[in-house]
DNA sequence: GTGGTCTAGACCACT
DNA sequence: GTGGTCTAGACCACC
């Protein structure tokens, strides 16, 4: 078992914006706070906050544009993807735990309409 | 925003265990290595081994007897039980995060007939 | 024969709060002293002072909201609930150690109404 | 609060032993371990199982004889005396505890009834 | 300021 | 050897 399972802090914050965007609390073409104001709201280093939109960059979530800023990226459908994303991520996740408990499909599905109201 | 989203150590250590009860990798009845070895085995202080039993214990899964260590409980369903709790705790945090992102039911069972093969 | 008679300091001050909680000196809804208080009062360690709430929650009597510090429980019964458990616990207690000495319920009874008044 | 509440282990073994006489584990008449015996049975230190002898000697449960060693009185009744002697201890201390809880006799003998079966 | 976690190390009782 | 208790002191998150 791994006990260095702490999730490093940029990866934290990318996956906080992410969920901004998922969830429509940022929207496309939003400029997103500079790198010095990323790293004042979240505590964290003014390096680790500009790992923050590289990150963010290479999955293609936002762009930067030299002297203006970091803006989600003009893309009309960016929020339904990175949602999307996120959905999938969390489903494979939760699948692989139950199945490493045993539990076939169809019992998973029958677990989650018990919990699912 | 909250950063300290690292799961406390002996709550880790807590749950790997939980998982290999139910898992059937460690049985009923079974002993459980001592707090010192435990502490040796992930590599965390030995007060916090004690204090990963003292967890387990509460949760009526393990039972300590002095002088001769602790012991996953002597009960036939223990694996099941424990089993269908992870399960569930699974399952009400997927869908948790899920509902956050704003999905809905339908579209949460959607999403896992894709992912779940 | 066991000569570790002596209750552990932490349920010792467990007790002596369930009592005040029992006794109505402590309200539903009142905040407790700090765990730096408690061991300052009690003159104990901090981390015993820690245990001490760390039990009384487990118990359901109190609750701790970070930060901000312990707090009974906000539940109309608790006192009552507490009281009579306390009671049941002593009075449980006083017959094992009288029938330990061989005494019947009935000559029990004899005995408290002598000495009840 | 008390919190120097640890009993004397010499009075811890002088309960002991007044628990035997009570239970008639001991006999009137007979003869008690030598103070050294003593010491090693309960493990404390010699001069401890000396001062236990003399109190169980100013209580008129035993007496030493030079030359022969430490005596449960002879007294036939020196069993029953022991015995209601300890029993009206444990009541008057179950007594003055829920008194401070705040209970009623009456409602003590309920709870007992409760308990005692 | 609050509580939560973790470490280090001590001493004791039980087997 | 085992676990149980307690101390001392550190660092962190939350308010």
């Amino acid at each position: 078992m791994n006990f260095d399972t702490s999730i490093p802090i940029y990866l934290q914050v990318v996956n906080d914006l992410k969920g901004k965007v998922a969830s429509g609390q940022i929207l496309s073409g939003e400029k997103l706070p500079s790198g010095r104001e990323l790293a004042q709201q979240y505590q964290i280093n003014p390096n680790t906050a500009a790992r923050v939109y590289q990150v963010l960059e290479q999955q293609g979530i936002c762009e930067t544009r030299r002297g203006l800023g970091t803006f989600v990226v003009e893309q009309e459908e960016i929020q339904k993807t990175v949602r999307e994303e996120m959905a999938k991520d969390l489903a494979r996740k939760f699948l692989e735990r139950m199945k490493a408990l045993g539990f076939t499909v169809e019992e998973i599905g029958k677990i989650l309409k018990e919990e699912g109201k």
